[in-house]
DNA sequence: AACAACTTTTAGATTACCCTAAAAATGGTA
DNA sequence: TACCATTTTTAGGGTAATCTAAAAGTTGTT
């Protein structure tokens, strides 16, 4: 069984290589979990002779087969949890992410099934991301970044790829949530700002960092 | 913030002292917590330090106020997840507990306030243990070992004191359950056993070891 | 191709917890 | 009261994960 600090170093190696599976440099890895540098050299090492990561010194680190499924399937008990927490408990969807962060090491096979009945077999957790099946598969949905759509395009919020309190909090105060609809009303290309209405109703202008992390889907 | 480990300890010492706050000895804890007794000297006297436990060389453990509250929330939180999984889950009760000793350690006091809510602030466990309120006290209920009551007595289980995998399936052998009626139909006091009548139906006969171990109420 | 800037690795410690083996203290009994 | 069995503590290590500081490797620029 896993040790928390291996599933940590796993997601986070998952989530860095993205959908290419590229290779992860050290500081990256470093970076996301805030620790040193140096402390993830020694990590690698140790999750190479475990056969968790592909590691070549000085060249970086990708997931073998048996350590991307258990990534997916920390990730599938992460976003489970969160399913939870908002639909069951009524927490926000600005503070769940830390909780979620200890729930997913909870060690129990029949517990994660039997919650995942629980909770209807819920396809996407509550910032919109799919929740991989019990064998670490996605279900499939095309997903764009907001910056990604033309003037006059209309879509619909799936989720964020940002999930700070403070992005959250940002994003309740001007009232934009999951399933709100988004219209793309002008693009300035000196800054990549956007001019965007929410919901037919509000007009903004959002960043260009803000649009990046603002997930759309096309089709409801 | 306390370390799981930490909370296993002030857990193990709040259980071994019992209602008289007795000091506990080194050896107990290390047979509650499967450890050494070398292992749990040293914690205790690191544990003195943070001043979660009174500890004199050789004399046995007692809790300070602090690690008193401490214990009692931890088990507040166990007892609170275990109705978690088995009301909402549909856990049988011989399978909550390693799950719970898990889901105790959870970092987060909204959360478990939340549950509490969600749950309906349940004031037992599913094996009829109280749950301390939120300032660590216990609603009050008189309780009895099945082996005190008289012939001709009759009572409802509300708890058990031994919660072993073992014993719970076997009271799920003879369909004993929480809130089950037991009346008691004769004592041998040769060997201590106890025929009883299992809701107004089976009789059957325990030995005292069962008896001493099935928490009952006499009234509903 | 050489060097500076950056990234990565190694070396050596630290912390929290656990262990075995041996020494010290305690307590019941002859 | 003196001894023996038992309990408890100390001494000395071990492991997993972390850190700082220094050495080694890589890369982009000229």
């Amino acid at each position: 069984m896993q040790s928390s600090t291996t599933e940590d170093y796993l997601k986070a190696i998952f989530k860095l290589s993205g959908p290419l599976k590229n290779g992860v440099s050290t500081n990256a890895i470093s970076e996301e979990l805030s620790t040193k540098a140096s402390s993830v050299s020694d990590m690698v090492k140790k999750l190479a002779e475990k056969e968790l990561v592909n590691y070549v010194k000085y060249q970086g680190t990708t997931l073998t087969e048996e350590g991307e499924k258990i990534a997916l399937h920390v990730i599938r008990k992460h976003r489970l949890w969160e399913v939870f927490l908002v639909d069951k408990l009524k927490f926000g969807w600005d503070e769940i992410h830390e909780i979620a962060e200890q729930l997913e090491h909870i060690k129990s096979p029949k517990l994660i099934d039997k919650l995942d009945e629980h909770l209807g077999f819920p396809k996407s957790d509550p910032h919109g991301d799919l929740i991989p099946d019990k064998n670490g598969n996605f279900p499939e949905l095309k997903k764009f970044k907001l910056n990604k759509l033309e003037i006059g395009e209309k879509a619909i919020l799936i989720g964020v790829s940002e999930d700070s309190k403070e992005f959250l909090r940002y994003l309740d105060g001007i009232n934009l949530k999951l399933g709100s609809s988004i219209e793309v009303v002008d693009f300035f290309s000196f800054d990549k700002s956007i001019k965007v209405k929410i919901n037919n109703e509000t007009e903004l202008t959002f960043s260009d960092l803000v649009a990046q992390n603002l997930n759309v889907s096309k089709e409801k």
